[in-house]
RNA sequence: GCGGACGUGGUGGAACUGGUAGACACACGGGACUUAAAAUCCCGAGGGGGUAACCCCCCGUGCGGGUUCGAGUCCCGCCGUCCGCACCA
């Protein structure tokens, strides 16, 4: 019995039939408890699943296992964000059908996810490109179409002109279209937007009442929304004679510093430039140039701020004979506000930078308000040599009828008297921009509509849905194959009856994945959400993954929820309310010589600190170790989870996963981590094995009379029980693992030990610690806790077994240890009773050999007691 | 540039509302068991100094100040690392 040890493969496997077996996990929601919907963010099939797809999920199984073990019914389930890119890009590259290619990627994938063992509802699991799902997808669109959430108009995109496809921004790298190499155009095409920007103001507003968000996730969508409020107004332009030229309309937060206005510009695709060029070469040439070198961030954040005169000047709005010059410059945008500025170099450094170049005037018109006299005179003289501007508070100065006002009263002085001539409005301008939903790709869901001759475009009837793809497509050419389809796109217009076209984009991938978690509640429903099934499991209680998403999944989902409650889908406005975003799964890299990257399996490392070397295992040749970093294909530092599965067990991947690194931080993959793991599964195993013969058997009564020994054990058990509950319902794990940890050496001391051999009361105090150990490490470890579980003799599964509770009576130590310190200097410490009074603790703190010897005779001034905490004494 | 987070032993990290800094783990060293190894178990360990020894003293949570009986924790000012956004008017 001393050599065996634990089969995890053996046992893993044994126990999972068992769960499967018995339905364990398959949601409950008519027992009519509290409910609690815990997710972790859907994966894409790629094919495998990786070391974030481990830490993520093993997580949420965590927070399932405990909340079902608490009472809760629980909704746990799994699916696949199928449609997307890869998919066509394999199916270019091997000539698999894509649909093929995705459904053996969710088998291979979903074989893998059991071996974890994680309490998933398989019974609810679902793909994105199933047409079951699709299909809802499409009536979604269709209601949001009705409700006037989308619309359809011109926008600008990137173009790759070989594959003749849309590009999203993150697949243009310096100009280029990431695949086909070929410059990338910009196109003007017909595109569908999600209205998402008429709900910026709600969207940021409700960002305050997420509390159980990470204030960082809130804090980027803020920024993305991008609120800022001014005026927005009208000025005069004037040209080279003198006579009026129509008008310009500017935006600006700061109209307060209008009289240190010094100049105009407008953006090079601003209609002012674009006209003005036809008669002037030089401007032309300008605006051509700044279009050619502005493509790559790096040029961006060099190029130096420049402009060009359009020929024409702006009259200041309160300066009688005043008139600055126009620009065309290459730091305006034309997508915000207006793309046109009036420039105050006194106050804002784009502005400062522009002029000091140009050698253009720069007024300060803002001071701080304690300035004044030849503080103020000084100021003033001084500020053009200045190498920043002045942007903090204070008064307005050189500013006529402003001046001595605050930047805010002023603001509002010149908003009034804007909006008295009827040339301006105060405006609220949002950075967000409309979602454009639109993609030139097959593997995606189609947008259901039909475009018609006569009738304009129709929205397929819902009798007609879904618009399913069709198979026969071929990859062989660029560009998109339903459209070169010979058939697909032909369809009746609904309305007229005659010929007309199918719409033959598909939608954006984040559409797929901005309604699965209302879709789960339901999953299998002719109608997109039951709303009962929904108003009872949403908002998701706890939602998991990775901070990559912050921004635009997130945002997505936030908007889709709303849309879905205007079109009486939902019930309610954000779909989740605890958000956790978990840390990366990083690794060192390995290169040879040459910088060609080496599989970690592949690298024999030897020595350790400083003098580590690595050679690859095959060669001999010398490995240079790199830096960690994110575990990545193109970098080869990735450990493939089945590999340590298949070597050590689900249990040990996933108790590493939970060890050491918080899980908002990242985590660095070590081989001899994740053998710590293994060796404390074995360890946990051994203990328990020793245990079930010593301690009391299985359903024993407790003692009417506990020793000491058995009451502080108790106490132990049931204050670990209590802390390691409170780690994971704030899913502190690592915390977690630590007190497992610490707990299992308290029991180890105990269990065999000839000292307790007599002593029933421990034994049974043992039991009880056992049993609560593992409940403890059961909900992280499933299977070795089941293992465990049944060697003390239980016959119902621990995953059926309830959370134990703490008994308050036993949370409190009767004696406690604290610091007695001199002067703020630990000195000496002392055990009191935990209800001691304040006297008995200071007369025996004050008698403490260390103590006295630290006071050096010298007088009391003063002695501080903190019962159960520590003693200062003050001299 | 703007915004945010973080900075604790050789390493990952603990430390509740300010109250014994370094829990727990990894790596390391020593020992036990073994013919040997693996596995396992026990012990040690922030740095420096003192003592024959039980032990004792000094320093120590990026750096410099401050508040407090008491600061890893709060405040001010620096430095560094990471992340997000980026000419957003």
């Amino acid at each position: 019995m001393a050599q065996s040890r634990y089969n995890a493969r053996d046992r893993e496997s044994h126990w999972q039939k068992i769960w499967d077996e018995k339905k364990l996990f398959v949601t409950r929601e008519d027992a009519g408890g509290p409910k609690y919907y815990v997710l972790e963010m859907f994966p894409y099939p790629s094919g495998r699943i990786h070391m974030g797809h481990v830490r993520n999920y093993t997580m949420g199984d965590v927070v399932a296992r405990y909340k079902r073990a608490r009472g809760f019914n629980v909704l746990h389930p799994m699916g696949w964000d199928a449609f997307g890119m890869p998919a066509e890009n394999a199916a270019m590259a091997r000539g698999v059908h894509p649909a093929e290619w995705t459904y053996a990627n969710i088998d291979a994938m979903r074989t893998q996810l059991k071996a974890l063992g994680l309490s998933l509802d398989w019974s609810r699991e679902l793909a994105t490109c199933d047409p079951e799902y699709y299909a809802q997808e499409q009536k979604l669109f269709l209601d949001f179409l009705e409700a006037g959430l989308v619309s359809r108009r011109s926008a600008k995109v990137n173009w790759d002109p070989v594959d003749h496809t849309v590009l999203a921004n993150e697949q243009v790298i310096d100009g280029k279209g990431w695949r086909s190499g070929a410059l990338v155009e910009q196109r003007e095409l017909t595109q569908w937007f999600f209205k998402i920007s008429d709900m910026a103001e709600e969207l940021l507003q409700a960002l305050d009442a997420l509390k159980r968000w990470p204030e960082k996730v809130r804090l980027m969508q803020r920024n993305w929304i991008g609120k800022s409020e001014g005026l927005q107004f009208k000025l005069d332009v004037i040209d080279a004679d003198g006579g009026p030229a129509g008008e310009l309309e500017v935006f600006s937060t700061r109209q307060d510093t209008i009289f240190g206005m010094t100049f105009c510009a407008v953006s090079i695709d601003h209609p002012l430039a674009i006209e003005a060029a036809k008669s002037n070469e030089a401007l032309g040439a300008y605006i051509e140039e700044c279009r050619r070198s502005g493509t790559t961030e790096e040029a961006l954040e060099k190029a130096e701020k420049t402009g060009h005169e359009l020929g024409l000047r702006v009259a200041h709005p309160f300066i009688e004979g005043k008139s600055v010059p126009l620009f065309a410059a290459n730091f305006v945008l034309m997508g915000y506000g207006t793309g046109a500025i009036f420039g105050c170099p006194g106050h804002d450094q784009r502005d400062f930078d522009f002029c000091k170049t140009l050698g253009i005037d720069i007024i300060p018109v803002v001071a701080p308000a304690d300035l004044s006299g030849p503080a103020l005179e000084e100021y003033i003289a001084a500020y053009s040599d200045r190498a920043e501007i002045y942007d903090g508070e204070g008064v307005l100065i050189n500013s006529d009828f402003l001046d001595g006002l605050t930047i805010e009263a002023a603001k509002q002085e010149i908003a009034r008297r804007f909006e008295a001539m009827g040339k301006g409005t105060r405006k609220v301008n949002y950075r967000l921009r409309d979602w454009g939903i639109s993609r030139q790709r097959y593997w995606g869901c189609p947008i259901p509509v039909i475009h018609c001759a006569g009738c304009g475009v129709v929205p397929v009837p819902e009798s007609q849905l879904p618009v399913t793809l069709p198979q026969d497509v071929t990859f062989d050419k660029p560009g998109n194959p339903l459209d070169r389809h010979a058939t697909w796109k032909n369809a009746a217009c609904p309305k007229c009856g005659g010929d007309a076209r199918r719409e033959t984009d598909t939608f954006d991938t984040f559409v797929d994945s901005s309604w699965y978690f209302a879709r789960f509640c339901s999953p299998r429903a002719d109608v997109p959400v039951a709303r009962e099934a929904a108003d009872y499991w949403l908002p998701v209680d706890q939602y998991i993954g990775g901070v990559e998403h912050a921004i635009l999944h997130l945002l997505y989902s936030r908007f889709f929820t709303r849309a879905m409650k205007q079109t009486g889908h939902a019930g309610l406005s954000e779909p989740f309310d605890g958000l956790f975003t978990q840390g990366m799964v990083n690794h060192e890299t390995y290169k040879l010589q040459d910088g060609s990257w080496v599989t970690p399996s592949d690298v024999r490392l030897e020595g350790e600190g400083g003098a580590r070397r690595a050679t690859h295992a095959e060669t001999g040749a010398r490995v240079i170790i790199g830096p960690v970093e994110k575990m990545s294909k193109s970098k080869h530092n990735t450990v493939d989870p089945e590999d340590i599965i298949g070597h050590f067990g689900a249990d040990t991947i996933r108790w590493f996963m939970l060890s050491d690194s918080p899980p908002e931080r990242d985590v660095q993959w070590t081989d001899a981590g994740v053998e710590g793991a293994w060796r404390f599964v074995q360890r946990l195993w051994r203990l328990m094995d020793r245990a079930r013969d010593w301690i009391v058997p299985h359903g024993s009564e407790m003692p009417g009379e506990l020793s000491e020994a058995a009451l502080r054990l108790r106490g132990v058990s049931h204050r670990r029980l209590q802390s390691v509950s409170e780690a994971i319902e704030s899913l502190k794990f690592n915390v977690a693992v630590a007190q497992v940890h610490e707990f299992t050496r308290v029991i180890e001391a105990v269990v065999g030990n000839p000292e307790f051999e007599n002593d029933e009361g421990v034994k049974w105090a043992a039991r009880e610690a056992c049993e609560l150990a593992i409940g403890m490490f059961g909900s992280m470890m499933p299977h070795l806790g089941e293992e465990c579980w049944s060697m003390l003799g239980h016959d119902r599964l621990l995953a059926e077994t309830p959370w134990p509770e703490a008994d308050p009576a036993l949370l409190v130590e009767d004696m406690v240890t604290i610091a007695v310190q001199v002067n703020g200097k630990r000195r000496d410490e002392l055990t009191v009773a935990q209800d001691a009074s304040k006297e008995d603790i200071e007369a025996a703190a004050l008698k403490l050999e260390n103590v006295l010897r630290a006071i050096e005779g010298r007088d009391i001034k003063k002695v501080i007691v903190v019962p159960q905490r520590i003693v200062n004494v003050v001299v």
